[in-house]
Formats: C-alpha cells, structure tokens, sequence
RNA sequence: GGUCGCGUGGCCGAGCGGCUAGGCAGAGGUCUGCAAAACCUCGUACAGCGGUUCAAAUCCGCUCGCGACCUCCA
C-alpha cells in the first residue's frame, strides 16, 4: 500500500514522512517494563499506543521487526539497591523469581488488553554479554574511563567530540554541569556529574553480579537497550519508542552509548508517547492517586463509580492522541464506554445492510471520501481521535440506512462492502478492539430470537403486560430489547 | 530553581492562520401501544491581557494555572 505516513519524530521536534531504511521492512524498539511489581495502567497505555503503531504499519504492508524488552537488572534506587533485589528480598523470592511473576503478570495484561506480541522480546539479563562487548567498545573509542572496577561513560568528551549529547531532550552539557552542581554528593567516582555508569562494581552482598574483565559487577541502567537494540535491528534502524519521561536520562545516554560505540546514530525515527493522568494528576501510588488495571476493570476503587472492560479503557485511550496526556475520570470512562458500544452496535447492523444498487449510489462518493479521510487520519502521526470522528460519521450514515431515515437505495451495495471492509480493518485490525459480547453469541442470538418472537406475539395480540414483562426482565439482566422499523433487535446494555 | 509541553463549550477530546471535528451529557422534534434505541435540529468554546495580520483558538510577548523531565519511572 502506497500511503504517505507522517510521523513526529522527537529527535527533529517537527513531523516527518516516514521512510524506512529497507523499503517494506520497519526495524521497531521498545523500551518495556521493569519487572518488580505489577503492571501500572500508565504502562498499559504506552504499551497500548505501540501496539497501535505497529499495528498500522502491519496494516500498510510493512514487515514490522518489533522488539521489546524486559528490563530484569540494573535499576538503582536512590540507596543505591538494585530494584530487582528489593523486589525479591520483599517478597523472599529468587531475583528470577520475581522477574518472571511480574514478566507473567505483565503478559497476562497485554493480552487482556489485546495487544499483540512482540516479535523478540530480550531480557537484559540474557544479554550481559553483549553489554559487556559494548563497553569494551566504548572503552576502545575513548569515551569511557574505569574507577575502582566500574566503568562510567565520559559525556564532556563525547560532547566535545560528536557535538551530540543533549539533543534529543534539549539540553545543553553546561546547563548539567551546573544544574548537579549542588548534589554532588555521592559521585565522587564521577569526573562529571553527567557522566553515568556503563558498568558497575558489585558490593559483596549484591546478589545479581556477573564476571568482567573490570569486576564482579552487572551492567549500567541504560546499557541494556543500546546492546539488545543494536543485536536485532543493526547498528541504526528505524524506530525507537518508549514514553516521554525516558527522554533524559535514559534515551539520550542511550544514544551517547551507541554513537560512542559504533559512531552511528541508532534510529532515524524517536517516538515518545505522552502520561497517562487520573483526574488531571500524574497518577502516584505515594499520593493514592492510581488505580490498578483490575480494579479499573471490577469498579473496585475509590475513583471510579463502576468497572469498565478492557475495550472500554482501550477504546477510551484510544480517543486522546499518543502525544497529549491522557486523563483519566470516571465521567470520561463513562462517556467512552456509551460511545463505544453505539460504535459496535453500528457494526453489528452494518453487516445485515444490502443494497438492491450494485453500485454508482449518491451516497457512494461521500462515503469513500470519509473512509479515505480516515485512512489520511491514521496517516497523520497517528491520529486515533479523527479517525474515530470519521468513524462516528459512518456510523451515523448505517444508523439511518438501517431504520430507514436513508433510503436504502442511496447507497450500492458497493457502498456498503467499502464501510464494511474499512471498518473492520479500523476497528479490529488497526485498533485493536474486540466485541466483548461474541462469547457464546450462536447460543444467546438463538435464545434471543425465540424470545422476541414470542414478545412479537403478545405485541401482535396486544398483549401489553406480557411483552413488557418479557422487555423489563431483560432489561433487569442488562439485556436491551430495541424495536426498531425493520424488527427488534437486542444488545447487551 | 533550570528545560520542555499544555490550558478548547457541562465533561472528555481533535484542530494549530480563513473552511462542520467527534463522543458523552442537555433542549426540542420524528418514530413507537408506551418506553428504549435510532435519526433530525439546537445551544453554550477556544485561561487572561496586550501585539502581529485583511483575517488568530491557531503566530509573538507577558500574567495566571496545570503537567512532564532535571533522581528510578511508560
């Protein structure tokens, strides 16, 4: 497919065609989780916002190489204790238990939230070998220096050199240099307070330590992702995504790694995705301002008056664009889960639609106008929110076409095979989106139809009392029944 | 304190120099045995103050408010 897709790339500040370095293929990276508690629903919506990048590019034909890491090593905390330690010692767990409760948690939820997996999902534990070779590399280029068996990368002299720290997040080395000045306490090893380890020295009672030519140590925080990216995509490919508060540090050190190692620039394309907020705050577990996925899913928190479904938060996050936060309220929640179902409802009807016109309809032009705007949406760096407008502006289109406010003449039964092959590739193949109704549909759809038949029955004799009774008892179990012109029909509510 | 970004109608959320966003909520109407659903119509916007321009929600400046990063963070 021939589209002309803009992407905002972080590294340029301004939006780009997107043009990979092999026509066809994109080389995608990720910058996952760490796992040493339970996935936060912030983490669900970058991840969600990736799925639906890949997703498009599938959708424009490319052979997508997505890569995403696991990060189950080398997150200090401010005392100095790896995240992973604390995280095992809390729970009197292995480190690699703890890494894979939580890697199994966190799979589990991308599922519930219908992401697709990864094509090569690395762990940094799995590769502290090519961690290692990548120091060694620095170390040779002069851009890294050893302290007492810890390798710390030089960001002065590589700045000085390449003239490239700082320019993805913007800053400028001196601003850092005076900006640290205050805190120079515990970076004494340091030469600069910008400088960052590349490879640390473990203390006796550190439990996750490897061999090296410097110590017995593990690897620098932001070591892992220059290693893996550059072993399954090559030296430079084309995207590297993750969100926007790993700009600085971690993704300009990221880079300074891989030019100081290779002198290459490792992606062409930096996409950053924006916070997720609840009630306009950043969510904070200190401040109680969060919600886990499943208490967002049962109701069972303080901020929301009810649950909402998977598809229901997918589809809410997927009316704010990747680059703006997100804020999350129950109002918004309740807004997104109605409009939602009028979207799926449409669907639904959209596939009893037939045309006696087999095409050449006066509806035609303007609806593949639409769908064609649509398309041009997605192509816009990714604009769910206008395409969902699109997608609101057919729906309404069905809707009169099926209760007959347009005649059904209007449009060709070409007409209708373009909204049907358009939306199904919208909803299901590029957003993600599920009907979470489908389950055990035949048996439901077969007892339903009984149901309204005998309803239909009453109604033809007048029996009032009997078809209400049969429409409220439904409607106590969440079943709505909708008498419309061409019959009635139900949905759950 | 420094850097970056944002403030749109009752709520959410696009737009980023001239052309309807869209969803939810609200009002009126059509349809219906009644209701719901659906459809049609309608209202209230661009934080404030200045400036640039024939024209500004959209560009510039200041003020206020909010957020992110500067320390681990998606």
């Amino acid at each position: 497919m021939n589209r002309n897709l803009l992407v905002y790339n972080s590294l340029t500040r301004q939006k780009e065609v997107f043009k990979p370095i092999t026509d066809g293929y994109v080389g995608m990276y990720v910058c996952g989780p760490t796992v040493y508690s339970d996935v936060h629903l912030g983490n669900c919506r970058t991840f969600m916002s990736f799925d639906l990048i890949y997703r498009y590019l599938l959708f424009l034909g490319y052979k997508v190489r997505y890569v995403r890491n696991i990060t189950d090593v080398g997150h200090l905390l401010d005392d100095g204790e790896d995240r992973m330690s604390k995280g095992s010692r809390a729970d009197d767990l292995e480190p690699m238990e703890v890494a894979q409760k939580y890697t199994n948690g966190f799979h589990e939820m991308m599922h519930i939230f219908n992401t697709l997996a990864p094509g090569i999902e690395p762990r940094a534990t799995g590769h502290i070998i090519e961690q290692i070779e990548m120091v060694q590399d620095i170390l040779d280029k002069g851009y890294g220096y050893i302290k007492n068996g810890s390798v710390y990368f030089d960001t002065l002299n590589f700045a000085e050199k390449t003239g490239e720290y700082g320019r993805l997040s913007g800053r400028v080395i001196e601003e850092l240099l005076s900006e640290s000045r205050d805190n120079l306490k515990n970076q004494d090893e340091k030469n600069h307070p910008s400088d960052f380890a590349i490879w640390m020295k473990a203390s006796d009672e550190h439990i996750m330590k490897w061999n090296s030519p410097w110590s017995v140590g593990f690897p620098g925080w932001h070591l892992e992702c220059s290693a893996m990216s550059t072993k399954y995509l090559g030296k430079t490919f084309d995207i590297h995504g993750g969100g926007n508060d790993l700009k600085f540090p971690h993704h300009e050190n990221e880079i300074a790694q891989n030019i100081g190692a290779c002198g290459c620039q490792p992606a062409n394309y930096w996409i950053h995705t924006n916070m997720l907020l609840m009630n306009g705050k950043k969510m904070s577990k200190s401040d109680g301002n969060t919600i886990s996925p499943s208490e967002l899913f049962t109701g069972d928190s303080e901020h929301v008056t009810k649950g909402y479904s998977p598809m229901v938060v997918r589809f809410f996050m997927l009316q704010s664009h990747y680059r703006s936060p997100n804020d999350l309220t129950d109002d918004a929640l309740q807004a997104a889960e109605k409009g939602f179902k009028r979207l799926f409802e449409a669907y639904k009807s959209l596939e009893q639609l037939d045309s006696p016109e087999v095409k050449g309809a006066p509806l035609d032009l303007s609806i593949e106008q639409t769908i064609e705007g649509a398309f041009l949406n997605m192509d816009d760096d990714f604009n769910t929110p206008k395409t969902i407008a699109r997608l609101f502006e057919l729906v309404t289109i069905i809707n009169s076409l099926k209760d007959g406010q347009l005649k059904i003449n209007e449009i060709s039964k070409d007409g209708i095979a373009k909204i049907k092959t358009a939306m199904k590739a919208i909803i299901f193949n590029i957003f993600g989106l599920k009907d979470e109704s489908e389950s055990s549909a035949g048996t439901m759809d077969g007892l339903m139809n009984l149901v309204i038949e005998l309803r239909q029955l009453a109604r033809v004799n007048k029996d009032w009392t009997t078809s209400d009774k049969i429409r409220d008892a439904l409607g106590e179990i969440n079943i709505q029944i909708k008498d419309g012109k061409e019959g009635t029909s139900w949905s759950y509510k």
